[in-house]
DNA sequence: CGTCGACTTA
């Protein structure tokens, strides 16, 4: 008798269990040396442990290590191909995981073995929307028995519902006998990922069985849906929130703007012992940089280091550039960015280049941005419109016309709404209104009210009333409830001294009920907020060492030559009362309180909820001047870092 | 062997 004797028993062991303690992909590849010596990658039971352990552990570098030890064997099983299959399925190549699939079909004859990866081949379909692909798997699925497995089913339901087929997905969920909780959960999901709320509404009614994940869906799904107060019904009416509800919840007033009550409700989670992870941290980073609160950003960032919070693969990275940004702090952002410079991802590199951007740092940017074709990072559509808005707040029009052709040439990304926007804002800014007014005719789609508004106030920056006007009309019917539009247009009449119709655009928002938005302007110092609102004359309240400050302020700014700009006053009063008003913008006052409170020498903070007018711009660049403070003032567009007279908006916003 | 939920960048 003879014995084909395998692989020592104790080798096979000892291997493994070497593998299993492998914390990096160099230490796996010093194990795979081992066996390629011993002769144990024959073994096909080790090498699919080995491949295993690769693509499923998320060493980094794993993936492709296995896709090419896999490449180097005879016989793959069907472990082997489902431990690829799964590992690709959750990757930012899911389509590998198709192939694998199809590669896998060719190479059994029987289906025994391969119903263990469907769920996976499955999430790669909806993960990389190959809708022709899923409808094959799921025709496949029909025709064998594991149309009956209830894991299968679900993974089917879900196939469709990420792709948005939400009526394919219904079909499925019609013609389950065995309906469990997670079918409901993710047909409600996909009704409400596609906007229908009243159908979504409907499931969660019927349904049989309701857990923590479907009231989780429906606080995500109203967040986004604009119901704001729907989701906190159904959050306040819950008696086991996770930390995924209150998650869903922060995000829901972050997308409200109410980032206020989204760092309360994050407090108050706190406070009630809730641990938040990585998620929940990002969410509230994301409404703490709307708020511009340093302090409460700095503390989230010590939150991280302190309990080992993983920066990788994740949002945290982003989120923390991104908030030092908003929060005018853009060294700090690149200190995050510079950190972690082994394995940024792509969402990394973007929000610094957007950081940069909006700082009017647009050589930096594009300076970040050859750094990455350095190292052969794929950029992607958001990294074009991070580099086209550096080039449009930077003046720099060459370049973005060369950013706006590679994107295309070079990197086959089709520009987007966003990206033709950004071209009209780019040319506008630097007024060029009529390119701009050319990219508007010329792009395959219609103009939408962003790049409207980059027209209108290009045009009131040019004070072009005729392109402004049109412009200024379009912004209406786009978008009727904005009054941006109408303060704008009569300021471009003010300038070119049109009274009677800057009476009539005042005429105009009265009939139609559009209300100015106050402007307001906060400042923080010694970590409390300090908020001024625009203000008239009547009530001045308590402000009246404020009030002093600026007067004190003009006379010593006219000495040098600042004359009050009046086309920025909305209204027709009288010259004098519009001096006046002007004093009165809330970002003078909130600067008048910080160079009584901030200690000399310290910079001041500024955040301001609508675009700086001309007036304060020209006012803030002398104020650093005179007084020698650095002043930082974020508007809703951009930051602009006044020092010694000049802005670093160049002129451009 | 496996199916459902939250998060950044414009």
């Amino acid at each position: 008798m003879t014995t084909i004797s395998g692989p020592p028993t104790l080798l096979v062991t000892s291997t493994i269990s070497t593998l299993e303690k492998c914390k990096t992909i160099h230490e796996t590849r010093q194990i795979h040396a081992h066996m390629i010596k011993t002769n144990l990658v024959n073994h096909t039971f080790t090498v699919g442990k080995l491949i295993a352990l690769c693509s499923l552990s998320g060493l980094s570098g794993g993936l492709d290590y296995a896709l090419s030890v896999f490449s180097q064997i005879r016989n793959p099983n069907a472990f082997i191909f489902f431990a690829l299959i799964k590992g690709f399925s959750e990757s930012s190549n899911p389509l590998q995981s198709i192939i694998l699939y199809a590669h896998m079909l060719s190479c059994f004859k029987e289906l025994k073995g391969i119903e263990f990866s469907l769920p996976s081949v499955l999430k790669a379909c909806g993960k990389s929307r190959s809708f022709e692909e899923g409808r094959q798997v799921h025709a496949q699925i029909l025709k064998t028995h594991f149309r009956f497995d209830p894991f299968v089913s679900n993974s089917v339901i879900r196939m469709y519902e990420e792709i948005g087929e939400i009526e394919f997905a219904r079909r499925v969920f019609d013609k389950m006998f065995d309906r469990d909780v997670i079918s409901w959960n993710s047909m409600i999901k996909g009704y409400l990922r596609a906007g229908e709320i009243e159908l979504a509404c409907g499931l969660f009614n019927e349904a049989p069985e309701r857990d923590v994940v479907t009231c989780n869906a429906m606080i995500d799904g109203y967040g986004k849906n604009g119901k704001c107060e729907l989701a906190e019904e159904v959050f306040r009416m819950m008696s086991d929130k996770d930390v995924v509800s209150w998650t869903s919840m922060i995000s829901a007033y972050v997308l409200d703007h109410r980032p206020r009550q989204a760092l309360d409700l994050f407090r108050e989670m706190l406070s009630l012992g809730v641990r938040p992870d990585a998620a929940a941290l990002v969410s509230v980073l994301s409404a703490i940089g709307d708020l511009g609160f340093v302090e409460e950003g700095k503390w989230i960032h010590n939150y991280i280091s302190a309990n080992k919070i993983t920066l990788n693969p994740g949002f945290i990275v982003s989120a923390l550039i991104d908030m030092y940004s908003k929060c005018g702090h853009i060294e700090n952002a690149y200190h995050v960015f510079r950190c972690v410079s082994h394995r940024k991802n792509i969402g990394d590199w973007n929000s610094f280049i957007s950081a940069l951007a909006t700082h009017g740092l647009g050589q930096e940017a594009l300076e970040i941005f050859l750094d990455m074709e350095r190292k052969e990072i794929e950029p992607d559509e958001i990294t074009f419109l991070g580099l086209l808005s550096a080039c449009s707040h930077g003046g720099m029009v060459d370049e973005g016309q060369y950013y706006f052709k590679i994107m295309q040439e070079k990197y086959n990304i089709v520009p987007k709404i966003q990206h033709y926007g950004c071209l009209v804002d780019l040319y506008g800014r630097a007024g060029l209104l009529e390119d701009a007014l050319g990219v508007i005719q010329t792009m395959p789609m219609e103009a939408d009210v962003l790049a409207w508004k980059a027209i209108l106030s290009a045009s009131t920056k040019h004070g072009n009333v005729a392109i402004g006007e049109n412009a200024a009309f379009k912004v209406m019917d786009l978008a009727p409830e904005d009054s941006s539009c109408y303060i704008l247009l009569s300021n471009i009449y003010a300038k070119a001294r049109r009274w009677d119709d800057v009476a009539k655009v005042r005429l105009m928002m009265k009939q139609r009920g559009v209300r100015k938005i106050p402007g307001c302007s906060s400042i923080l110092v010694n970590g409390k907020v300090h908020e001024f609102l625009v203000r008239k004359e009547m009530d001045m309240r308590n402000d009246s060492e404020v009030l002093s400050k600026i007067e004190e302020m003009v006379s010593r700014l006219k000495l040098e030559g600042y004359e009050p700009d009046l086309t920025q006053v909305l209204l027709d009063i009288e010259e004098e009362g519009k001096g006046s008003s002007l004093c009165h913008h809330s970002e003078k006052m909130a600067l008048a309180f910080g160079l009584i409170n901030v200690r000399n020498g310290a910079p001041i903070h500024i955040v301001k909820n609508l675009r700086i007018c001309c007036d304060c711009h020209s006012f803030i660049k002398l104020v650093s001047r005179v007084y020698n403070r650095r002043i930082v003032v974020r508007d809703q567009n951009r930051f602009h870092h006044f020092e010694d007279g000049s802005c670093s908006c160049k002129g451009y916003w």
